[in-house]
DNA sequence: ATGACACTTGAGCGATCACTCAAGTTGCCC
DNA sequence: GGGCAACTTGAGTGATCGCTCAAGTGTCAT
């Protein structure tokens, strides 16, 4: 009795567990038994487990770009939306993410030094987040709601370190309410001003 | 021909080696080249590899404790030693770091989700870091360089995700004046107020 | 010199790693 | 229903994992 299976619904369950466990200490045994796939099916549908972790990272990285993207059209202003995107949208306040860390910063921070094709994945997506974060600054700063002479480079810089350190927060602090303190200051700070 | 084996010595390697590859990617032959011991002679030492591994993680603990307790001998108030803590002594900007990130900030991103011994012991030891860093906030409220209102837990807190989060940034960010750059505006925001 | 003791040595343990591939199953077209 | 391409299956690959332990070596007091 054969099965068939979906790959973008075999690549969520793995993208769950490498977020949860990390690339080094997921298994190709824990990856059949999420996936419910065979070794043979799995190379066939991905290549290698570098390559399905990569696949992986892109896809979390597209999904939080959507997201981001329908909170920023939905916002009354660019900054709005970016404080949405904190407060609601981020794993850190997302109640079905698996951890409360973004899977992004969990991957750079374990996996630098190891499989250069990851490495270079993980640095393009991240600079594609930065540069999201910079132009919607640069939006704001357009529309007026920050000062002219801001530096949306250098604010996309400070909200990335914002949200990793919180990310970091979060992983170690049981106490639910101070994250969200803790977020809900971020997103304040960031609709308010810097 | 045998060699004898300084233990302290042989652990400053193997925290070196964990630091850069991270636990699960270290293996036994690599702490075996990195150490010069042979399997048998880690183990009558250290016991485990995960023994290692907290060993190695209370040594990093240690090693930073005492270096920021001599800034802060040295230092004009608690905010300066502290300040100066994080614009010399923190890895961000120490050049003989393997990495410019903490270790305890790396090894909790990494290994959250294994085993339980390894998380006690980091939970343990991040705790301990945060309270220094509120017992010097709360030194420095007392001294009056801050508004007495203030609250030294919160604030620990903040400094913990602030220097996680520019961790994070270290580990991508390949422009050093960047970094440097980072690290100087935290190091003066925590020492003229916040 | 000798025996007692502590430490070092490294071959090798069973388990698990990422991965392969020949055989089996399925669905589709004619 | 016969033929074929596409997919699934799972036993099995060699390598490496963390770890053990009997044998070897060095350092003592006597």
């Amino acid at each position: 009795m054969n099965v068939s299976h979906d790959k973008d619904t075999a690549l969520d369950q793995a993208l769950d567990l490498f977020w949860t466990k990390g690339y080094a200490s997921t298994s190709l045994k824990d990856l059949e038994r999420a996936t419910g796939m065979h070794p043979g099916s799995l190379y066939a549908a991905f290549g290698s487990k570098a390559k399905l972790y990569c696949l992986s990272l892109e896809r979390y990285a597209k999904r939080l770009s959507v997201l981001r993207a329908e909170l920023q059209a939905q916002a009354a202003s660019p900054l709005d939306g970016l404080a949405d995107f904190i407060a609601i949208a981020h794993p850190l306040s997302d109640a079905d993410a698996p951890l409360p860390v973004c899977y992004l910063v969990k991957a750079t921070l374990e996996t630098s030094q190891g499989n250069q094709a990851i490495d270079d994945k993980l640095s393009e997506l991240l600079s594609q987040n930065d540069a999201t974060f910079a132009s919607i600054f640069q939006q704001a700063i357009t529309a007026g709601d920050l000062p002219p002479q801001s530096d949306a480079t250098r604010l996309a810089r400070q909200l990335s370190a914002d949200l990793a350190g919180l990310c970091f927060y979060a992983l170690r602090e049981e106490d639910a309410n101070v994250i969200k303190e803790m977020v809900t200051d971020l997103a304040k700070r960031v609709r308010c001003q810097r």
